[in-house]
DNA sequence: ACGGTTTACTAAACCGGTTCAGCAGCGACT
DNA sequence: AGTCGCTGCTGAACCGGTTTAGTAAACCGT
């Protein structure tokens, strides 16, 4: 019983067979095209031998692979540990599995993302949050891949997904406006000009800020930037960046903030500093995850279609990987809304009030 | 300006630059093989062609293709809503971007594993949860392909990683029987009997009922078997499974889930009875994801190092990828600890009393 | 002027499949 | 009897790279 150095070949099996190569490529793929008796037989020898036909092989005289690519600019740490990340995912492998199509994830490798889209084997990606001044983004889109976008600036050859971010964040700000808050903090998801943040969601986040500027506006105030804070997306990240504008003496009566984990981890800052939500402490997240209807209080939001976009994402892809023809790109925005849950509510000093705090002698 | 029906090869770069196909390759892979001119120009007209090499010929010759599988018995949907699939992809991301590789997921294609494990270019792959007695294992084990086991039965021939489910299950048990609780539900995973559950986690069901029965043993009592519910590995699928026990009369004074999801939605429902937490009901959780110390009240749980399995996962696969020397399976069994929070206290009543309920009369 | 080494490059084989073009053998039709 | 068409199969080309073996020219010392 000799080690299998190397797995058998598809000559091996014809060799054992006494048949050609295309007899049994046959067996396999077009058994109609030989005798019953035939391809019976070679399918035997061919299970005897432990004879597996190499996927890599038969990608190349194809010319596809049956996978998809999720790009992403961030490493895949930071794509798993965020719960924005994992519902897109979802959506994306929900609907690539139901098509037949493997996934792969694509991230930066050694630091660039054009090389490590340039080993990868796919027949088209999803760029998730690839901004259109990604040092990269010349290269990636030269690579030649079918490609569809979501949440980056479009770009017209290529087919796109956003959400309506700037109608969203204009609700939530209207929406705190009219319960009668003055004092408001912006917390933004980190650019890419801090380093290592989310660098790929800048368009996401100047849409969204121009969203509550101009709810701003629309009430006849204005937001002023010193009101306007960023951190990293996660919980931890809310919560820090909570405490620290805390202690540079900020007092809001309420938050908007720019993902419902950074909204989750900054009412955890809130309530760790005495505040009470929503009686002292008003706090709007984005996006709507699983988990804003589950905290507690249930988090105020904007919910975006999350899982939607992966959908529509695979489908707008497929329509190109799989046409020959030349279908135009299609450009999707999907609407965003406010759901009103338990942690907002009306201010509960008069406006000008700027003591909100701990003891206020209940 | 003709349209690139086709993507230029190696082979148009040589034409054009006029030099060999072996030119080409030299200039990309070993420059130093050329002269610096030489390669130079030969970049150059490359870079003018859009000359991209393809990833599929060059995997073809080389016979690796520097990507890793994650091969998982459910659909990606579950793996990518489930905190416990997140936080492990998590550790194998971070491993395998670490050391220069792509990842893959594989999950059944038109409900075969192992088509999809056919269909699939990874020079190894890491099962979470494959159980020893999927229909499948074997034709998955045939495909001769590196894998190391997570959470499995242990195969002699493969390495493994688990982590010491029993122990930690006990000492939860342990933990609320000397918190006084004699009426306890145990709420389960469900196995690949009931379909559609979480196939892989067979094993780990029951040797954390074994834990769980082992300590009870050691007090002189029996967990008996109408104790034991199992349910979807969610939070919803907890919230309905406790539910469905109260239906039925069941009035347990503590919950021991195995996992948080199951754990939080438990909490959940008991809360929507009017029970209190833990005044009322005691909970214990397993596996200690992310959200557990952020739950009200935060979740007392088995701590399992997740993120560590992974990353332990690709160590020992990339050891058996990249040396061809016959280096024999390692099996790592990783420490649980319980982690005591807020959700477990002392039982409210004699332990004898079955009347545990909402209102116990201040 | 001549053998030996180095430099710069090339032709051809190869990886492991699929596919195209074609060829025997045989029954059916005219 | 001739040839048509069908069935069942095969040899060779091909996918797009890498690699091996080798060659022509330049260089080098004596």
């Amino acid at each position: 019983m000799e080690r299998r150095r190397t797995r058998p070949g598809i000559a091996d099996v014809a060799r054992e067979a006494g048949v050609s190569k295309t007899a049994v490529s046959f067996a396999f793929n077009s058994p109609e095209r030989l005798s019953a008796e035939t391809a019976r037989r070679i399918r035997e020898v061919a299970a005897a031998l432990g004879y597996r036909p190499n996927p890599v092989a038969r990608m190349l005289t194809q010319r596809q692979t049956m996978a998809l690519g999720v790009l992403t600019p961030q490493s895949l740490a930071v794509v798993f540990s965020n719960p924005f990340f994992a519902l897109f995912s979802e959506g994306v492998a929900n609907a690539a599995e139901d098509m037949g199509y493997e996934l792969h994830f694509i991230s930066p490798l050694h630091g660039s993302l054009a090389l490590a889209m340039g080993r990868s084997t796919v027949d088209g990606v999803v760029a998730i949050g690839l901004s259109a001044d990604h040092p990269e983004v010349g290269q990636i889109r030269g690579a030649g891949l079918p490609m569809v976008l979501v949440d980056s600036d479009d770009l017209p050859e290529h087919s796109s997904i956003v959400v309506d971010d700037e109608a969203g964040a204009r609700a939530a700000a209207e929406h705190v406006l009219a319960l009668g808050h003055r004092d408001v903090l912006v917390i933004a998801v980190e650019g890419p000009a801090t380093a290592s943040g989310d660098p790929g969601r800048t368009g996401v986040t100047e849409r969204r800020l121009r969203g509550y500027r101009a709810a701003f506006e629309a009430a006849g105030r204005t937001l002023s930037d010193d009101r306007v804070v960023a951190g990293r997306s996660s919980i931890d990240g809310g919560t820090s960046v909570f405490q620290r504008a805390w202690a540079m003496g900020i007092r809001p009566t309420a938050v908007l903030a720019m993902s419902d984990a950074i909204a989750i981890g900054a009412m955890r800052a809130a309530r760790a500093l005495g505040l009470r939500i929503p009686n002292d402490l008003s706090v709007v997240g984005f996006d709507d995850i699983d988990l804003a209807a589950h905290v507690d209080p249930p988090l105020t939001t904007v919910h975006q279609p999350i899982r939607q976009k992966g959908v529509d994402a695979v489908r707008l892809l497929l329509a190109e990987v799989e046409q020959r023809a030349a279908n135009r790109p299609e450009h999707i925005r999907l609407a965003t809304r406010l759901i009103v849950r338990g942690s907002t509510g009306p201010v509960r000093q008069p406006p000008k009030g700027r003591t909100a705090g701990k003891s206020a002698s209940g």
